[in-house]
DNA sequence: TGGCTAAACATAGCATCGCTATGTAATGTG
DNA sequence: CACATTACATAGCGATGCTATGTTTAGCCA
């Protein structure tokens, strides 16, 4: 080696993609490297083209997503923390509507899935939690339940995020939650009421949103 | 009007850019044309560019959609009817995942939104005839309903298509339905029987797939 | 310490993208 | 039958991602 590279110089262009990618305008290499002082080929050398720094720019959203799971506070309520996590995923989401699209269109896997992997772990303990406590039935696979939840949440957030459904449609989050843990042995009266606890206050509709949604009166 | 526009040309390029989108071609302006005999000037002509094709297409898979749903066979079990239109709905999206995703990532609405209120509608009727039978609750809202078994099928097959979630996640689709039927009244033995009946037939884990989707050894 | 080497970085140019300006051909109407 | 308006073709523009080439810089070892 001779010449060592600016580990700063390759956050700085991941977080200004991620900047851009929040305000909407269109990020291209050499939008990208405006301003920086850098050139372009600096996109090569850190990320080996456009495609490199994309993949770059998934990874720090799923570490910006473990780290956001990561703040949700844990109650004695694990039913009510496993709605908590998925509004806090959903409210994650919403709030960077771009990048959870990159997040999830492109069609490799990420260089170090270690940052997913937490946040799927992070349901799994709140529902071995839930298993412990009697919640749920103890023939509950932990891991299925966790990608089940995640699949709800993932379904509900991009058609909210991409447009065919209003923003209210989030509301259909609790009742989804509340039947699906109910199947896993709980009270439904407790479930409800412990979901709709974990999950209403994170965002209620009326919420100022960033990014209205499109004009959708054919989705209900 | 003195020159009248040929709708067969309009058909023509929307076919192509599908069967592009198929073949998993990059469609440009350009290579649509290509071998049409047709100019890069008809894409404006008919489409007034590249978004308005993109819109076309986009709508052509809401109409191909209601048409493969317009196929699912009615019996006289309607929670076994909803369980195989959300499978078709997958089938539909996983035998065209391109489409698919187009069909979903624009940011406006359709220009005429028939085509997905009716594949909404088919599975609002399908409610409607389980509460009339007595397997769900009097006061289950179906349009409410119909959207949350949407939301699971978008999860889901969105997931699946892009590429974090292996085919055989499809398999958490029977237990996520049944949860949520259940929870609209019905047995649950029965749920679980009518579900899985609607839902398995279809797209049997282990059929042999286009696409392979990506390696996931990091999900679940 | 100083020169060699390889990596980091800048510049220029290429192919291709969507799009528009301009010109030509064709058809329905008066 | 002549006109007007639309469909269609061609050429070119700005911008995109990327690569080839040259320049500068920093680390290693004699």
């Amino acid at each position: 080696m001779v010449r060592t590279k600016d580990p700063a110089v390759r956050t700085l262009l991941i977080e200004r993609a991620a900047q851009m990618l929040r305000a909407r305008e269109p990020v291209t290499l050499r939008s990208i490297v405006a301003g920086t002082g850098v050139s372009t080929m600096a996109v090569y050398t850190y990320f080996g083209g456009m495609d490199g720094l994309w993949q770059a720019v998934r990874q720090e959203g799923f570490t910006r997503l473990a780290a956001r799971l990561a703040t949700v506070p844990l109650t004695p309520d694990p039913v009510r923390d496993l709605a908590a996590l998925g509004a806090a995923y959903m409210s994650n989401a919403l709030s960077n509507p771009d990048l959870y699209r990159v997040m999830f269109d492109a069609g490799f896997a990420l260089e170090d899935p270690a940052a997913a992997d937490e946040s799927l772990h992070s349901l799994v303990r709140a529902i071995e939690r839930a298993k412990d406590t009697g919640r749920f039935r103890p023939d509950v696979d932990a891991v299925a339940l966790a990608t089940q939840t995640w699949v709800i949440g993932h379904g509900l957030v991009s058609l909210v995020a991409t447009g065919p459904l209003p923003r209210q449609a989030l509301d259909h989050g609790a009742p989804i939650l509340t039947a699906l843990f109910t199947g896993c042995g709980d009270t439904p009266d407790r479930c409800r009421q412990s979901v709709e606890l974990g999950w209403h206050p994170d965002f209620a509709p009326g919420t100022p949103q960033e990014h209205p949604s499109a004009p959708t009166t054919a989705y209900p």
